[in-house]
DNA sequence: TGTACATCAGTGAACGCGCGTTCACTGATGTAC
DNA sequence: TGTACATCAGTGAACGCGCGTTCACTGATGTAC
């Protein structure tokens, strides 16, 4: 039965919220159209009144899933980089991959999908360099962050262990890489 | 018809490898039976001759592919930490998936795949870190500079953009963390 | 060493299942008057 | 504002395809004598 105009776009952002979640947790291949419809309360048939095509679903969830990072990164108080770093280095964001970085969840799948998830992911990356770049000065400074962090969730993901995970969480937020790029971060924004 | 034991060890052998490099290039769901059988020179219903299901060969696939980082990891002379970096943090590294890191090519998969196949990968992952820990003398060491490596390719074939991607990897190699630890590297084991 | 037979690596057709997509249908919403 | 009709969001059955797995078969290899 036909829906108010409102209650469709509700539709449509469970849907995107939902995919976005579960190709995380389980991977494009790994998740169907019916499964996202079913974690969204509805059957599969109507899926095609929202996208054309399962890769669509794929790009537009792709895109939308950097919307939540990009809006904790674009806080205007001084301490929202350091926020983002410590959930960022974080156990719950190794073990919760559903609702964690769109970067470290989604662009291995991205480099083998079609060219608009593709796409999507490359564009919300360079958004989040850009709005780290933005908080610290400095293009560089972002790269390196970014690949600690990165480099850290997918190698506590990688091992399997909770307890090394905790460990490699520990050892990054103390390694000088980090500490340092967090404070010259401050320095420039302190407002 | 059949073949001699050491024909059979190597029709093994090239269906492990091209398992991995399948894998690592398009996903595990990304690739039939069919295609890493043909890959390697047969028709797919001589595959359960050498594995007994999909989710095994992934398993054996991934624990192979850690063979070939390890060897050079492992390698006599003072420079193959030196070789190992600079190889990682190269365009090439960033380009061809398929031979690359199995970290970056397979962990995303392995934490979606059974079992088996997410030992073999954690278990490679933790051999790469007590390597990288012996050359450095330092499991902290082992655990930022890996993680540098790895997010750095990892970003770098994110944004899906081969200037970009030298960019960071340029980045990378001349950040102090990478270059510190390969400093105290060569120093603890100059030989 | 030579011979006869059993073994088994690899072939290619077939099966069954799940998935992406389509479609006829339903009934509440939106709209024209 | 009220009414009649057109629209369309969502349902659930159906289709076709690809994939993992099975199986009967082939013929060269390995082995027992």
């Amino acid at each position: 039965m036909r829906r108010t105009r409102e209650a469709t776009a509700e539709s449509r952002s469970r849907v995107l919220a939902e995919a976005g979640r579960l190709m995380r947790e389980r991977g494009l291949a790994g998740v169907s159209v019916a499964d996202v419809m079913a974690a969204a309360g509805m059957t599969h048939g109507g899926f095609y009144v929202h996208f054309p095509s399962k890769d669509a679903l794929a790009a537009a969830a792709a895109e939308a899933a950097f919307d939540e990072p990009l809006g904790r990164l674009k806080e205007p108080d001084a301490h929202a980089l350091a926020r983002y770093v410590d959930l960022y280095l974080s156990s719950g964001h190794v073990a919760e991959r559903g609702r964690g970085c769109p970067i470290a969840g989604l662009s291995t799948d991205a480099g083998r999908a079609h060219d608009d998830m593709c796409a999507a992911v490359a564009q919300g990356t360079r958004n989040v360099l850009a709005a780290l770049a933005d908080r610290l000065g400095h293009g560089d400074e972002a790269i390196r962050l970014l690949a600690v962090l990165l480099g850290g969730v997918m190698l506590a993901r990688s091992v399997d262990d909770p307890l090394m995970a905790e460990r490699i969480m520990t050892v990054l937020r103390q390694s000088s890489p980090v500490v340092d790029t967090l404070k010259s971060g401050c320095q420039k924004r302190p407002e």
